[in-house]
DNA sequence: ATTGCAGGTGCAACCTATTGCATCTGCCAT
DNA sequence: ATGGCAGATGCAATAGGTTGCACCTGCAAT
C-alpha cells in the first residue's frame, strides 16, 4: 500500500512545490475512509490552518486529479467527489430509486475497454465511474 | 422516427401543462442538429418569447429528463448538454488531450449491461454516457 | 544565510445551476 | 363559456464551482 509520503515525494520529484497547504489537503484525502467531497476536505484542514482558502482546494485537486494520484467521481448527488488512488480502483453502480451505491469490481470493465482500444483506438480512463440505474430490490 | 408531436402528447397523458415555454423548449431540443446546451435552447426560445426565464428552461429539462424524453450528458466543458430522445441513443468518447468526441454505436456496452444485470441484479440507464481518455492520435 | 523568481495562494468577481415564494394560467368540471 | 385550483412561471436570492490578478513563498542557486 502506498502512503501520503509517497504521494508527496511523487509531486516534489515532478516539480511541484510542497506548500503547507497541499500537504493539508493531501493528508485530508489520505486519511478519510470512504469518498470525500471538496467541501468536507476545506472543513476538516481549516480546522488546523483557518486561512485557507476553498479555491486552493479546488486548485490542489485538479492538480491531483491530472496526475493521476487522486480520483474524481459523481455519485449523482450534485457534489463531486474525491478518493486517494492509494486505496485502490473500483467503481459504483448508484441506484436513481434509493440513492445505494454499490461497489463494482474492476474486472467487469476491463473486456469494454479492450473492446474500445480494439474498435476505435481510443485508450479510455476508467479508473473511477459511476453507472446510474435500478438496483435489483428498486427495479 | 417520434416526432415532437408524440412528445407533447406524451407529455399532456401524464397530466403536466402544455405551457407555451414547454412547446417551444421543445422545439428547439428537437430542432437542435446536435447536442444544445441550456443556454442555447434559452437564447434560442427568447428569439421568439422574450419573458422566457431561464430557470423555466432549468426545470422544463429536468421534467422532460426525468420522463425520458431527452438524454443529459456532460461532455467535460463544465456545461451540461441535451439530446432528444428521437433522435436515437448514442454514447461518446471524449479525448482529455484534444477535445474531440466521438459516437459510440450502442452494442458496445450490451455485453456489460447483461454483466451488471447477471452479476447484481442491477438494470443500468446507460442511455446517454460520456467515457473519456486518449484518442487514437492523441495516446 | 540570502536572493530571485516561477509557481502557488488569497481575494473578489463571475458564471452556471438551484430554490423559495408570490403570482399567474392551462385545463378540467361545471 | 366560465370558474377554480393544482401546477407552472418569473423573480430574486442563494450555493457550488471557476477564474483573473496582485501578492506571497518554497526552493534552488549563490
Amino acid at each position: 500500500m502506498v502512503k501520503t509520503g509517497d504521494t508527496v515525494s511523487k509531486l516534489s520529484r515532478q516539480g511541484y512545490r510542497l506548500t503547507p497547504q497541499r500537504l493539508m489537503i493531501l493528508g485530508a484525502v489520505d486519511g478519510a475512509d470512504d469518498h470525500i467531497s471538496t467541501e468536507e476536505i476545506y472543513m476538516q484542514v481549516c480546522d488546523q490552518y483557518p486561512h485557507l482558502n476553498i479555491s486552493t482546494v479546488y486548485r490542489t485537486l485538479e492538480l491531483l486529479k491530472e496526475l493521476g494520484l487522486v480520483t474524481e467521481t459523481d455519485l449523482g448527488d450534485g457534489r463531486v467527489r474525491y478518493h486517494s488512488i492509494t486505496k485502490g480502483h473500483h467503481h459504483h453502480l448508484v441506484c436513481h430509486k434509493c440513492g445505494q451505491t454499490i461497489d463494482l469490481d474492476e474486472s467487469l470493465l476491463s473486456p469494454l475497454k479492450s473492446a474500445l482500444s480494439r474498435d476505435y483506438g481510443f485508450n479510455a480512463e476508467l479508473r473511477h465511474l459511476a453507472i446510474f440505474g435500478l438496483c435489483k430490490d428498486c427495479r
